[in-house]
DNA sequence: GACTACCAAGCAAGCGCTTGGTTTGTAAAG
DNA sequence: CTTTACAAACCAAGCGCTTGCTTGGTAGTC
């Protein structure tokens, strides 16, 4: 309910200025975070757009003034967390060098995706895609490809310096579904931190050199 | 579309006959098989009364015949595949010793769980756990933390023996995560059995003693 | 003759979305 | 500084359709 006011990251900005995508305190920004919230909470189909009007103070009509119809907002919202968040891990691995610090900053970076201010859009992305229809779906999967092209090459570089065993490619998969489920356990409150949780993701993933 | 001709296990023949959960070849074992089938395939809420009628081959309007409203037929789902998998996953344990080996039965009988015969029924017990009434959810939590006690237990045997490391439950949770997520890419028809997919599971799980 | 399993028909409510008209923000013209 | 013009943002009302579910009745079985 309550507005964040954190200063979005540099990449954030970035892509916002680009027009890419929508600042959050624009009409259409707050309409695509209150979507992401109610869709993770109730699902896609459980929300109405008389929910979504309510949500953000207008008449569930005046919503097809923004977007020609439902399910072009749960593609925005989707397109909007894949775009960001391949920027964001981008940034991350850019201060890494060594494969492990690379899959390290890919977890924790996952992991603040999913748990943080993000985390709402993250679980629509991950739990609705079968909402939308078919040419959107081959839309977000290829953006997701980009996204996911950067975790197969780090764990490819990680198992060629010997600290991960399994095929690259089940390992992320593995790895993909440990990741977004703990948006279902995982509470800030508790007494282990994101990085801590990020820790023991890693050791399970590679084996000390 | 095909029925299934394999014949059940003892565990599930001897719920069947107990009357706790229907058999498949019963009229209502064949609408919740078909229910299963079409709640994971579209999502409980895009799947109408009329799908469903459509499925087993009646109208819509007898399915209340035999349950008092749509809900109930989600909860019938899920409450049959925790009980029956619940009753594998005992029969499993009861041939292993070794902490190592139970926790290698525990992740080969989820697998087969989610990947097999019950896979419809597991994805939905999984994934649509939302769409239950809050008394529905608390019902199936219940049944879910006996099944869950079996994880733990064997886990933290695994834990005292010295091949686990981390903490049982956050290990459990993310395996719970990893192997629920197999339903959304491994295929048998690749080439690589689920037997060997347990085996690279266990292999991040636990480290060698 | 009661019971189970079903059909045919349809109702009330809720759904996504459309329509015609009103307010609001903006910026040039007077 | 005010007026005029216009588009973007929104409201009030409701349409057409689908939804879960009900009702009254029928065929077959023990």
């Amino acid at each position: 309910m309550s507005q964040n006011m954190t200063q979005p990251s540099p990449s954030h900005q970035a892509l916002i200025d680009q027009g890419i995508i929508n600042a959050p305190s624009s009409a259409k920004g707050r309409l695509l975070q209150a979507a992401a919230n109610l869709f993770k909470e109730k699902g896609y189909e459980r929300t109405t757009v008389r929910d979504l009007g309510k949500a953000v103070g207008i008449q569930s009509g005046s919503l097809f003034h923004h977007y020609p119809n439902k399910e072009s907002i749960l593609r925005a919202v989707m397109e909007e967390t894949i775009l960001l968040n391949t920027e964001l891990m981008k940034e991350a691995l850019s201060q890494s060098k060594k494969p492990e610090d690379k899959v390290l900053a890919l977890i924790q970076c996952e992991l603040e995706s999913v748990l943080g201010e993000t985390g709402a859009a993250m679980t629509v992305l991950v739990y609705e895609w079968r909402s939308l229809n078919e040419e959107s779906q081959q839309h977000i999967l290829t953006l997701r490809g980009i996204y996911e092209d950067l975790w197969i090459s780090a764990l490819s570089e990680a198992k060629e310096a010997g600290s991960v065993v399994i095929d690259p490619f089940v390992l992320r998969r593995l790895l993909t579904g440990a990741l977004s489920w703990t948006v279902n356990w995982y509470r800030q409150e508790g007494d282990m931190t994101v990085d801590q949780l990020a820790q023991m993701t890693l050791s399970l993933a590679i084996k000390p050199a």
